[in-house]
DNA sequence: AACTTTGCTAACCAAATGGTTAAACTGTAT
DNA sequence: ATACAGTTTAACCATTTGGTTAGCAAAGTT
């Protein structure tokens, strides 16, 4: 029984600091509040992750963990960019709107402490532009796609799929929507994100 | 020399809690690191602002109101859609360069405390995309462009301007890139973001 | 049965933090 | 000179916060 009731209390806790640290961030989020959530005592907390600091970063690392495999559907995949656009397109927005405070979560504190991204991008796994960047010259060459270079193409992308979800309260505001109007815009752009980008590069 | 004092130390108090709201939000910024960095008492801040709380919403209500008359630029002039694209993107991106903290720091305290915008949108020239709106459904009536609505086409525009500085950290260790490159990358984006657009909407 | 390890709790602690206060200082008006 | 209002400071305060510790109960080991 020990070894379950260990397993038990260690993921409810990995569990609940998720949801303080995403919503409230690292500075915003108080340990006591991580304990009530997870209906344990607060020094628990440190006996399973010795510090504040520890326990964000394995929320945190979790969080990229998740983030960084839709990137590398779009860069290592070896279909053609247009696929590629309109099926991360789809994917990503789905996925998303199932982790709303995703993409916030991990910017936000990516800019708090911009030399955190280092140790990541020693991880196996990380994204890299390298492959993209072929396919992209192949395909300006080939006449397929407009000349544009491989980075501003992925900046746009990322931008045009991420941003709606880091501006949402941006966005509420400017147009007029509430909670359920939002929605229906993001579902929407599922498809019409991906055109929006393929209308601009693809040579008709 | 009361007034001029009066005013020197309260627009330095201003001034530094700017630079330590924009770089460490309201929940990672101390008190007493913005009165040293002013060169003043703790106690001062409160004499001028009362509260850490209402010290925050001077600078964030200074730092929204920079943006705003940015985006009304783009809702409310009535050049045609092109042409503010163009000149939108041209301004916006020079204005941020100069401005780099603001809009990570408006949209993450926005994150972290939706109900705040709904104190702002009472204010005169909050945005609205009303005109902007009008301008789209007619200029697609017209065969001018491509069939979009303007949230969507709006949005897109946020995106594509906002998001890159919002999530530099992101790109620069996804490009590869250092700061110097990284600047660079933003410059080239005052044209290509435009061009971007205006493949994509305008009929040819 | 005696002993050890593990999971857990209540109570506690030191440091940090936002905020207050009483007194001193400064320039101005009387 | 004196009184006065606005400005500034040092010292202080209450609360919050991350973190520690001593001890306990249950499970595992010998």
């Amino acid at each position: 029984m020990t070894k379950i009731k260990n397993k038990n209390t260690e993921s409810k806790i990995l569990e609940a600091a998720k949801t303080i640290f995403q919503s409230k961030g690292m500075n915003g989020a108080r340990m006591q509040e991580i304990a009530d959530k997870a209906g344990i005592n607060k020094a628990m907390l440190h006996y399973y992750y010795r510090s504040k600091q520890m326990l964000f970063e394995a929320v945190f690392k979790n969080a990229f963990s998740l983030l960084a495999p839709q990137l590398n559907a779009i860069l290592n995949d070896d279909s053609t960019i247009e696929n590629k656009v309109r099926e991360f397109t789809s994917n990503y927005i789905t996925f998303i709107i199932k982790h709303p405070y995703l993409p916030n979560f991990v910017i936000q504190e990516l800019n708090r402490n911009p030399d955190f991204i280092l140790r990541l991008k020693e991880t196996n796994g990380f994204p890299n532009l390298d492959i993209f960047q072929k396919q992209v010259a192949e395909e300006v060459k080939k006449g397929i796609i407009k000349p544009i270079s491989a980075q501003q193409l992925f900046i746009n992308i990322l931008a045009l799929n991420m941003f709606p979800f880091v501006g949402k309260p941006l966005i509420m505001a400017f147009t007029n929507l509430d909670n359920n109007g939002y929605e229906q815009l993001m579902e929407k752009r599922k498809i019409e994100v991906s055109s929006f980008i393929i209308n601009s590069i693809k040579i008709t």
